[in-house]
RNA sequence: GGCCCGGUGGCUCAGUUGGUUAGAGCGCCGCCCUGUCACGGCGGAGGUCGUGGGUUCGAGUCCCAUCCGGGUCGCCA
């Protein structure tokens, strides 16, 4: 669509060759001025580019300074071959200014340039964010955002799922994290809260019989940022399923995901292919010692705590043990790096053994590995000529972490990651419930709302520790992009859940009211996920920053440094509200 | 809430063992320059060293408190 006005009648993403000779008339943000006395050349950027404009008229330069607000009319010209500029489209054509219009002035010196801005230290650029955001590499971030969440929306609507906007201010949870709340005018001492997730509303949309439903959801939690988690708010793409199971919602998300990543992924990155690999729990927690594989990394945990049961080897009696085989000459400085990470995690020790041509043990262990069985960890751990096995003991907890991190460490150090891939999988078969640490008591492992799988009996035949859920997340190198569950829509089944993690009946009908009335009628089996929008788009950008991807973000401790929120209201408002603000 | 790192002209940083008038690059302002593209040259302005207290003859530097930013643990059903 072609828009001219008195401001500009063509942008800088039209222009080329073609329109040497014709008169034009842009609009832009003077990005960079140099004056040369009886020339001068000014940078103008919009949106959509850089173009070259000369003056020839020292009368023109007049108030122009850098990032004031101009309109420029002239005729657009070719340059001379020897001045071409490669790195912009323009470089080949410059627009001769005939007159400028300053449309908006600048009455300050800029907190900072706006081509470096991105060096600037990061409370600077948040507090003119506006201004960082001019930065093509900053602004490239959005528009990068706007597509990726254009092409999921049109994804799921081809998948045929409805967008459904849920209530923004909605009532507190007591499960989960801190909620924002909001005071009510009308009921006093009463509060809204901000959704933490859509999840009672699209669980309701499905009693509603609306099959399928997503949403580019908001969601507020009121706790503290990381590196790759903004404080107090974020977008999902939510979304939910009728009479579906755990593969149903598998193979919907694996096909949004990995059509994304295929279509937005750097150049040349290989994305995993549908159907993702599925890993349980358990095997993620003994093979890569975390619930967050990342199958870049090649290597993988072996247990071999039976086997030095039978070893005299006193550290490792009645621990777990778990080893990792890797192949590759390492010398004594590699082996005291690795012992020096290992000591700064916790551990004790790091011991190995390195692997002779003769098939024989090198290493300070090997005494203690009785003569017999000697052939038993070669073929155990699979070891060849010149490989070395590496060993870490301690409690199961314990042990796991360290050999998720060994092996990180190990992956890293030997530069055996995968490059340039995005490798997704699945973990599910989380444990429905945990004894929390310092209570003792049994509580839900992720969340209440998940179906236990073997349903009744299963909660009233198993030790609740044993019984797994329909809980599942979606990994991609090693970040949780996604959880998800088969919901339960089972009044008795939730009720008994309930009961296991110490609440009655009761507790269950008010603190989730809606969800528990719902249920009385006919609810559909459902399940569904929601992946982290945010956190695809920093894989997708190789961003260690999350709020790279954001357009405002707040700061790590939650605030607007911009619009300095949160900020003081006037007395009235707080009267209104029925608050009372202590000194 | 705990721990680690940081805060010095508009921006990025240096500042030695506590010692003269706190420096540099970029930006800004002025002058010069007809082909640059992060142009170049000359000159200039600009700092209560985050804030408050303390130690000292003397503090950007040492100590205490506090605010702000980043990271991390807790937290994140």
């Amino acid at each position: 669509m072609e828009m001219k006005n008195i401001y500009r009648d063509v942008t800088v993403k039209e222009l080329d060759e073609s329109y040497i000779g014709r008169t034009v008339r842009a609009a832009g943000w003077v990005e960079n001025i140099r004056d040369h006395g009886g020339v001068s050349f000014v940078d103008l950027r919009d949106m959509y580019g850089t173009l070259q404009v000369v003056i020839r008229d020292g009368e023109l330069l007049k108030g122009i300074v850098k990032e004031a607000s101009v309109s420029v009319e002239g005729p657009v010209q070719k340059r001379d071959e020897e001045t071409y500029n490669p790195k912009i489209p323009t470089g080949t054509i410059e627009l001769e200014a005939h007159s400028i219009d300053i449309l908006g002035k600048v009455y300050k010196q800029l907190p900072f340039e706006v081509m470096t801005s991105k060096e600037t230290r990061e409370e600077v650029r948040l507090k003119y964010r506006y201004l960082d955001l001019r930065n093509k590499k900053v602004k490239d971030a959005i528009i990068f955002r706007s597509q990726v969440i254009a092409f999921l929306r049109e994804r799921m609507a081809e998948l045929g799922f409805l967008e459904i906007q849920t209530p923004i201010l909605c009532a507190s949870s007591p499960e989960g994290a801190r909620d924002y709340i909001v005071p009510s005018r009308k009921y006093k001492g009463k509060f809204y809260a901000l959704p933490q997730a859509p999840q009672q509303y699209k669980q309701l949309l499905m009693v509603s019989g609306f099959d399928k439903y997503f949403q580019i959801a908001p969601c507020f939690r009121d706790e503290d940022a990381r590196a790759d988690r903004s404080p107090g708010e974020f977008y999902q793409l939510d979304f939910e399923m009728s009479y579906a199971t755990q593969e149903d919602v598998f193979r919907v998300g694996e096909e949004v995901l990995s059509a994304a990543f295929e279509k937005f992924a750097p150049e040349g990155y290989a994305v995993t292919k549908a159907p993702y690999p599925v890993i349980s729990y358990k095997q993620a927690m003994l093979e890569f010692g975390t619930d967050k594989p990342d199958l870049r990394n090649p290597l993988r945990i072996l247990d071999v705590t039976e086997f030095f049961q039978g070893c005299t080897f006193r550290p490792f009696l009645g621990k777990t043990v778990r080893a990792i085989r890797v192949h590759g000459d390492m010398s004594k400085g590699f082996h005291e790096k690795l012992l020096e990470f290992a000591v700064s995690l916790g551990m004790g020790g790091l011991g190995y053994l390195e692997v002779t041509e003769g098939l024989a043990y090198k290493g300070p262990i090997d005494k203690f590995i009785p003569q017999e069985k000697k052939g038993e960890l070669l073929e155990l751990a699979g070891l060849g000529a010149g490989d070395t096995i590496f060993f870490i003991a301690d409690r199961e907890e314990r042990a796991n972490y360290y050999a998720g991190q060994i092996r990180i460490e190990l992956g890293k150090r030997l530069d055996l990651y995968e490059k340039n891939a995005y490798r997704f999988c699945y973990v599910n078969d989380f444990p429905m419930f945990e004894l929390d640490a310092e209570t003792k008591q049994i509580g839900f492992t992720h969340n209440p709302f998940s179906m236990p799988q073997g349903g009744l009996e299963a909660l009233e035949g198993k030790d609740p520790l044993e019984v797994l859920a329909y809980q599942y997340d979606i990994v991609c190198n090693g970040v949780e992009l996604s959880s998800g569950a088969v919901r339960n829509h089972d009044m008795q089944i939730m009720v008994k859940a309930f009961e296991i993690a110490g609440y009655d009946e009761e507790t269950l009908k008010s603190k989730f009211g809606a969800l528990y009335q719902a249920f009385q009628f006919g609810a559909p089996p459902h399940a569904g996920m929601a992946p982290g929008i945010d956190r695809i788009l920093m894989l997708l950008r190789n961003e260690e920053n999350i709020r790279e991807v954001i357009a405002f973000p707040m700061s790590g401790s939650a605030q607007d440094l911009m619009c300095g929120a949160p900020g003081d209201v006037t007395e009235e408002q707080l009267r209104e509200v029925h608050i009372k603000v202590r000194a």
